[in-house]
DNA sequence: CTAAACCCTGTAGTATGGTACGGGCTGTAT
DNA sequence: ATACAGCCCGTACCATACTACAGGGTTTAG
């Protein structure tokens, strides 16, 4: 939590989120970070928020949201009362996303460590037990 | 479950994993699905348990992982016990991705119950709490 | 027996998410 | 005051993961 208003540079923001300079101005392109202010050269200026901004990204594409769900997820914060119905829409879908990706962790997990159990007990395994974990579980599209 | 010996073309295995066509030639080039026995036409002849392994690339895929990685989730599983350690450690390598993902998801998902916590308050909500909850945690490139 | 539906190979094109210049101005350390 | 790291913009290129033909043979239902 810092509360000194701090400017970084670019160059700063992306060393911090472990990020090329290139993909800080695509992102800005993309609309998943906002344009900052500029000084009066031209140079980027942003707060030091934008490198948490920066690293949920990261987070989040490893996850396997696209660079659009992402700008979804960044999007649900409430202005006025207003459009918290949606708001409050939007984020509980958003956690039905959450709950089938994490139930999907959840099996084959459990399958790597059947496997990892199975090959301790030096018993060969003949089956692999990750491809029966997740084939009854159904999707949708 | 199935005990009987079915032969599926490859059209069926695509309509049933709800996967295109073109993707199954794709996924075969790819080495993410053995090439089939052939009919004398050339027709390929899938077991059912393709479906399953097709399925198991979709959700796989919509977890974040590559290709790359599906594949060697897939190569997980023993042949004679030679190789038991290596395939023990790679698992246990799995293992801690998983756990890695899931526990970001955790906390996506505290953030975003907490959004909905406050709209339902009908507070007005004036910072994103998903920036604040991911910004903290370490990470490995 | 034939027409529609399906399969074959090969190649080319697309969407997404970056990554890498080239050519030029700016900030800062000595 | 000058070198050199850092920033600017624009455009082009790249890898990944499909997706769509073209041109032709095969199955199968009626």
């Amino acid at each position: 939590m810092e509360t000194k208003i701090e400017s970084l540079t670019i160059g700063k923001v992306a060393r911090l989120a472990e990020i090329g300079v290139e993909t800080m101005r695509f992102y800005e392109r993309e609309g998943l970070i906002e344009s900052p202010p500029r000084r009066a050269s031209g140079y980027r200026q942003y707060p030091s928020v934008t490198v948490d901004r920066v690293r949920f990204i990261k987070r989040a594409k490893a996850l396997g949201f696209s660079l659009r769900e992402i700008k979804e997820l960044l999007s649900l914060r409430a202005a006025p009362r207003t459009k918290c119905t949606d708001i409050r829409q939007r984020a509980l879908r958003k956690i039905q996303d959450i709950d089938e990706k994490t139930d999907t962790l959840r099996r084959m997990r459990k399958a790597l460590a059947k496997l990892v159990a199975e090959c301790e007990g030096s018993r060969p395994v003949t089956e692999c037990p990750i491809l029966a974990s997740l084939s009854t579980q159904k999707e949708k599209p």
